[in-house]
DNA sequence: CTGAAAGCGCTTACAG
DNA sequence: CTGAAAGCGCTTACAG
């Protein structure tokens, strides 16, 4: 039915132990025999199992990808990014969304190992007691990207959060905003921690005294954008600007001030993280720091692929730059400046 | 180092066989012996290994999904929709990106082959003599997506493309427009035909004569959108409304009608379709036929999975309906009508 | 440079 | 109801 590595041996009249080797680019065949072998798999159109492979040296060209949702479009770029590079050096992916579920994750680790997979990539759902441990003791190499895991030793992209808010925090305060709410995620993951610093840094450096009902925290997600957004906007003193933590955040924000009728620029101003295309692209007055996902996804896989060739023991921790994506608004954002 | 099924049966007392037999839900085991089993499983943390698995039951639970690019946003819903539906039966997903690329297709049916996956999900990138035989030729289920194979008998989940696009077209004339341009992917494409086809439709009905320069056809991404939306509104007659074929064409468009400053219900209508949820968020005042992505996605996917267990030959076409959104542009348009 | 043989970790007729 | 044995399709020491 399907042809194997020994119908490939009879027709070139050598052992499979050949065929192996000859496929496997391993030296000391004869080049005359190689090329019998060449013959017999072009002319039977032989295709290796990968399975076989894969059980005989312990380990598939497969590598895992653990994201918390591949509707959530920061991570579709990521998703692809690590995709690229994994195909063109003959890995297939295996995606899964975690939902910031730690049970799920736990989950899909196992199915990782039981896959037997060449290495994983991971947005780790917690930053301490990841079920990720048990890759690393099975010596499966892991990438954690987006967010750390502080009690565990591993390869790790993230990018500077604390500067990409203090950044965006610094364009408001410099366009003459002093008024500035802040949504974000809760500060018990790195990402939400590390953007309410750098917006507390850049609040110091101009002396101002950071104003407690301006920062709203919760769960990163549309949801809180909209409500948060509309309870800033309901204070007696309403900030002439937000600042939103995330791209979802920065959905939900929006619908707020749509819903509002309020016009960007005109009546407040909006800054936020652009983990998607698609924001700046569809509101291009948005002023966002725009992650570089793609790259990131890149740098992640790269990682993991050296891991894969070389097992080693040292951790590196690689931190990206963000690129601030100064809109129009800049202009706009100083006319309608209120104080 | 990693436990296999030898040290669970050594354990147990019994032959790795009958562990199997426990693990796998066979028959013909007594209680006492299959808790026995478990208990060295569970004593153990036994892991089964799926490699092991699939090389001997020549298939693995892996679920092979190619579409053509995760960083459209048509796809996400319908990748999400495709794994949730898989793991829950056990299954892993293997995600490629075919780019619309035949070629780039045949490689990874080629891998699909090779890592005998029991499924594969596909959005065809041609209608004809597509790759996928191959997989039919080697007994694996296959679900196309989004389009149809016309020389292949295969399972297949589409939208009726031909109503929506002539719902959609329906809704503008009805609002009072007359001339409506059309946007639209090649008519090569089963999508961009059809759409095309409901399109003319609707003008049939009105009694309206085709203007040929109205209808721009093409690639269907966001640069076409861009560039024909550009090339309407310079028309000497431009149209009053315009139909986006899908939602990059609608980006596209929107791009142009922004960067002219001219406002949607105020200066012109848009209709597209929306396969992403974000669209009409950021623009609540589109009317789009918005496209059940997931559901198409869990069609398919309960379609292959019944597929897998149940093998068999006929060919079953599910086309689902697509529902049209009506935001309050419905009041707005015939408002801001023109004739 | 090449082959015979073992073995990766399962499942499944076959026999009892 | 249970076990011994074969075999899925590869790779890799080992021997020559």
């Amino acid at each position: 039915m399907v042809v194997s590595i020994r119908d490939v041996a009879r027709l070139a009249g050598v052992s499979s132990a050949t065929v192996s080797r000859v496929l496997t680019h391993k030296p000391h065949v004869r080049e005359e025999v190689r090329q019998r072998v060449l013959q017999a798999v072009a002319e039977l159109g032989y295709r290796p199992s990968r399975v076989a492979r894969s059980l005989r040296v312990r380990s598939s060209q497969i590598i895992g990808l653990i994201i918390s949702d591949i509707q959530n479009p920061f991570f579709t770029a990521l998703v692809r990014a690590v995709e690229d590079r994994a195909y063109e050096n003959g890995y297939a992916v295996f995606l899964c969304n975690s939902d910031e579920n730690a049970a799920k994750e736990a989950l899909y680790i196992d199915l990782m190992l039981s896959e037997q997979v060449a290495g994983v990539i991971l947005t780790p759902t917690r930053e301490t007691e990841s079920p990720c441990r048990k890759l690393l003791e099975a010596n499966i190499p892991v990438v954690a990207v987006d967010r750390r895991i502080t009690d565990l030793s591993l390869d790790t992209v993230v990018i500077d959060n604390v500067q990409a808010a203090y950044e965006l925090t610094r364009h408001l305060l410099e366009a003459g905003h002093r008024r500035i709410g802040a949504i974000l995620g809760a500060p018990q993951i790195t990402t939400g921690r590390e953007r309410l610093a750098g917006y507390e840094r850049a609040l110091q450096e101009w002396e101002l005294a950071l104003d407690e009902r301006l920062v709203i925290t919760g769960s990163p997600k549309e949801a809180l954008g909209y409500e948060a957004a509309n309870r800033l906007l309901d204070l007696p003193d309403p900030p002439t600007a937000i600042f939103a933590g995330n791209n979802l955040l920065t959905m939900g924000a929006l619908r707020a001030i749509d819903e509002r009728g309020l016009q960007i620029l005109q009546d407040l101003s909006l800054v936020g993280f652009d983990d998607m295309e698609w924001t700046s692209m569809i509101r291009p007055r948005l002023t966002v720091i725009a992650q570089p996902t793609y790259e990131i996804g890149r740098m992640a896989a790269d990682l993991i692929l050296d891991r894969i060739a070389n097992p080693t023991r040292s951790e590196r921790v690689i931190v990206m730059k963000p690129e601030l994506r100064r809109r129009e608004s800049v202009l706009d954002l100083q006319i309608t400046e209120r104080r």
